[in-house]
DNA sequence: TTGAAAGCGCTAACAA
DNA sequence: TTGTTAGCGCTTTCAA
């Protein structure tokens, strides 16, 4: 047990009070608690027991200030509340745990701004590297993280000239093989729900060419701008039967869509996959246990935070890497609600 | 646009160096940016521009160290995975925007150890605050949190004696209302399935008070260790309806141990609510559109994690509160899996 | 309204 | 293996 408290004053323990109990000078304690293999094994010992009496923990601020060694890494996230963030930056959490490093969080909602308080306050902590929960895709900050150099990775992505360092997946791949697996159960006419220009386009994109593959040309495009929400599935799922009778099978841009989907179908009587397909992506938690169970694209959100931080950290213990891009592999769920 | 980088060297710029191009004195430098209504008007226009065209932001480390007051709020999490935590912590990310504090993470598991590395490595940097995602049971950690003198605020429990602030909600409450919810509908053999020990216990003695106030004292209990998954609620289930014939509801401790019942009732042939009714706790987004919709107790998980963030706030802006517990109101989301 | 001097607590560089 | 000296970059205190 320690005593740091045993009287009124709560004035804080520093290295010098710990070399005065241990009877050394103040750089054999923090060369005894950081460097520990260069004091030799007895007065490490004495250097320990002191810490111990004393309750001391150092000041990161005049450790990192000394050093010039910062331990923070700076992630920035839209929202924890989306799932695949989440688990992601929950992946990265646990393959930093044992290491220097601690996560600061940027307080941000869809994009940081170079210029923000926000982005110089963090800047401020002098970050070991950069976590972005999504590409970015805003050329200043792009060039301010540059010069900032300081270690970048973006996750979710799959730019092929990343800031630095990447670790995503193939949204034109994973798109395609729903357009294929459209073809290849003998859906014709198909509907696409989901963005049509920005980078999340690419999802229409890689869906085309895997249909093109089978000669399937022509899908039926509806679209939205911002986040979708399960009742905008539900109205999109409405609009899209009833404009295109023929329609048989409609690949939403997310699973919350799919689901509003779903649910609207049930309410309108009409029979999924029977009379239309559907497919999402993301693969959410319950999407295997939907009525029926939704074909989607699985992505491996938590092992993707974790591979990220794998890179980060040997990226920070031995300098510029080869490799700078990972992209992970998805798969296809091929469930009940595009069954032939 | 600043030209932090025209040269090769990356050298850090530094009060000094704004200071020289405004002509001032670095001193000055620091009030125009800290406390601008103490610096001439001019000057600060003249800081301002050296600091744009510096590129400079400030060193946290160095400020910090001398000024003695940090701006870091270390938070506690078992995991984000847990979307009601995660939504929390973004109702707290919310609630600090634009203030002057940032949110540290600690890498932890289900528990925290008040001796361990990560700990002091966390306490290193000083926190203004200390945010733990649950209430802390460890007596050590209990007492070195308050050694260490620092706002602490509990949130996700109702402790009636936290170590600092809190802010939670009653489960005991909550779970009463189930309980009087089922009895309400008429059932007579009610099944409880969560933890029978420890903190989270308090949903079964809730249960048992809601039920008793309508004169059932019988409550067939099941319970386990652990973190709950659906494929425990699944064989959950099946075990308490084979066991007790009889057994006309069942109160499972979480949405997802329910979410399996539900699904293996169907699997099972078993009619929900005709046999068994069900219901869940936390009302997990998807409760609402499970087959049939699932009853179960909304907690408001991100307006939770938002109070916290404000109460936060306040202490740390005027100090010590009168209030420091704040008991958030839950209520029961009566849906299809328990109707009569 | 501005500045000079000092020092926050630690560790790098050098010395013994 | 241990110690001495100095200084990281900033802001407090005191003075002008």
């Amino acid at each position: 047990m320690s005593d740091k408290k045993t009287d009124g004053t709560s004035r804080r323990v520093r290295v010098e009070d710990v070399a005065r109990v241990a009877g050394v000078s103040p750089i054999t304690v923090s060369r005894a608690l950081s460097n520990p293999e260069k004091v030799k094994e007895e007065t490490r010992q004495r250097v320990a027991e002191a810490v111990a009496q004393t309750g001391y923990v150092v000041n990161s601020f005049a450790s990192t200030l000394r050093s010039g060694r910062s331990s923070i890494i700076t992630v920035f996230v839209s929202s924890l509340q989306n799932p695949h963030y989440a688990a992601s930056i929950q992946g990265l959490i646990d393959a930093l745990e044992g290491s220097r490093f601690r996560l600061m969080f940027a307080q941000t909602g869809f994009s940081v701004d170079a210029d923000s308080d926000l982005f110089n306050s963090l800047m401020s902590f002098r970050p070991a590297a950069v976590v972005l929960s999504e590409g970015v895709r805003s050329e200043s900050l792009r060039n301010t993280l540059t010069d900032f150099d300081v270690p970048v990775l973006e996750m979710w992505d799959d730019d092929p000239d990343p800031i630095d360092m990447l670790v995503g997946f193939s949204v034109a791949d994973a798109s395609r093989m729903v357009g294929e697996h459209f073809a290849e159960q003998g859906f014709r006419h198909v509907a696409y729900f989901g963005h049509s220009s920005g980078r999340t386009a690419e999802r229409l994109t890689g869906f085309r060419a895997g249909l093109a593959r089978h000669g399937i040309d022509e899908v039926y495009v509806h679209s939205f701008e911002g986040t979708g929400t399960m009742m905008m599935g539900m109205s999109a799922f409405e609009e899209i039967v009833t404009e295109h009778p023929d329609c048989d099978a409609i690949f939403f841009a997310t699973d919350l869509l799919a689901t509003g989907a779903l649910l609207r179908a049930r309410e309108m009587g009409i029979d999924v996959p029977g009379r239309v397909a559907i497919a999402g992506f993301g693969d959410l938690d319950y999407a295997a246990h939907t009525q029926p169970p939704l074909t989607t694209i699985h992505v491996s959100a938590y092992e993707l935070g974790k591979d990220a931080g794998q890179m980060l950290l040997k990226r920070l213990d031995t300098g510029p890497l080869p490799n700078r891009r990972l992209i992970r592999p998805v798969r296809l769920e091929a469930r009940g609600s595009t069954a032939r």
